[in-house]
Formats: structure tokens, C-alpha cells, sequence
DNA sequence: TTCCGCTACTTTGCGATACAAAGTACCGAA
DNA sequence: TTCGGTACTTTGTATCGCAAAGTAGCGGAA
């Protein structure tokens, strides 16, 4: 139950800070999110084509480089839109669950 | 994006009282979840294969006979875990958009 | 009665998403 | 040079939702 919501976790996540793949995985494991890199990389690639992230090689103390990614523009549209349609989502879902009651309660 | 949500959905309408498929398409169009027959009937049967709904045939008082589906006992319990799952799931997206932790970092 | 349109239910094929698992490549230490 | 750890990539599979076509029963109009 979760499927397509991993691509705006990713862009809300790059948001706040430039990071790589491992790092990210952990930080959707803290949020019980869990995800292998079979299924983050392809995201990464598909947002990258996409023309939503962009990524910069960097040098790592130990281990080989990293590919940084970072928001584009037009990421950063995308992720607004995502923004509205997720609340959207929540709103909608709170309305089937508890009954439709806008103007009254 | 709301790959598996549909289930929830169908479960969330259904726990509020027994219907039919356009009966449950209207309800979702009306949450501005676009669904098609093709999604929901396979839904549907889904759910009852895995014993989660059960239905019974009903007159109508135009047109054919219509399948009313309604929860069995172990819907209810399949529900209860949904909620539970979707709310844990709203609340660690919230803290992924919003930066929300407990007290490290 | 026969035909036609409406309602309801069903099936098939496709594209996209996520997962499991195996594979490639680079770095530094022994 | 070899080995272990880190990082990135690729392939095959299952499932979900959609589009579109198909099946079938009911009731009204001619």
C-alpha cells in the first residue's frame, strides 16, 4: 500500500539536503519505509531522466564516490504538486473513513 | 499514486454499509478517486477470494440483479489494520516533509 | 411479441511500480 | 595482490490499475 508514494518520499527527503542512495534508504528505514536499492535506483534514474534531480560525483573518505542527487526546478515543482496531491489524498481518505462533513460537523 | 490505497478504500465504504459496484464507483468519482469498472470488479473479487467480502445477489427494481457486497468478520479485521497502517503512514510522511524527530540530528 | 437501450458484471492485454537477487566497479587495508 | 566493504547497476518476476471489448438480464416502445 504504497506504491508511486516512494517517488515524493525520495523528492521531499532531497528537499532538505543533497544525499545518496544508501543514506536515503536508511532514512526511509527510520520512517518504516522500507526500501532495497533494486527499488531506489531505478526511482533515482527514472526522477534523473525526468529532468527532476540532477547528481554531482563526490569523493568519499572511504569507499568509492557517491552520486550526490539534488533537486532541479523543476523537481522542486513536481514536489509542490505532489505536496497538494498527497494532503488531497489524506483529505479524501479521512472523508470515506469517518463520513463527508465540510460545512458541519 | 494510490497504488493499494484503493483497497482501503473499498473496505472503508463497505464497512459503512453493504453496496454495489456503480454504487461504489460513484462514491469513489465523488472522492475524485477515479475508478473504472476494470480496477474495481477485479478488486472486488480479490477481496472476496481472500475471504475479506462476501456478497449476496439483490433485485433491482430496473435492471438486472446486483451483487451487494459486504465485509465478513475478517474484513473488519483486515480494516482495523489498514487504518492503523494508513495513519502510520500519513504520520512518518509528515515527519519526512516536515523534518519532525524525536531529539538527535 | 420482438427489438433496443440501459444497467451490471466479466475478461483480456498493457504499462508501471516495487522487490529479489545477481552482477559490476572502486577503494583501502593486510 | 588479494580481500572485504561500499556504492552503483541490471534482470526477472509479481502485482496493481487502466483501457477496451465482451456477456447477459431487464423493461419499455413499436
Amino acid at each position: 500500500m504504497r506504491k508511486g508514494i516512494l517517488e515524493y518520499c525520495i523528492l521531499s527527503i532531497l528537499s532538505r539536503g543533497d544525499s545518496y542512495a544508501p543514506k536515503i534508504i536508511a532514512e526511509l528505514k527510520e520512517a518504516e519505509m522500507i526500501v532495497v536499492e533494486g527499488t531506489l535506483y531505478p526511482i533515482l534514474t527514472r526522477q534523473k531522466k525526468a529532468g527532476l534531480l540532477t547528481y554531482r560525483w563526490q569523493e568519499s573518505s572511504q569507499g568509492p564516490p557517491r552520486k550526490y542527487y539534488m533537486l532541479t526546478e523543476e523537481g522542486r515543482k513536481q514536489l509542490a504538486l505532489l505536496d497538494e496531491a498527497w494532503d488531497q489524498m489524506v483529505e479524501q481518505i479521512r472523508i470515506i473513513r469517518h463520513g463527508e462533513h465540510t460545512d458541519e460537523e
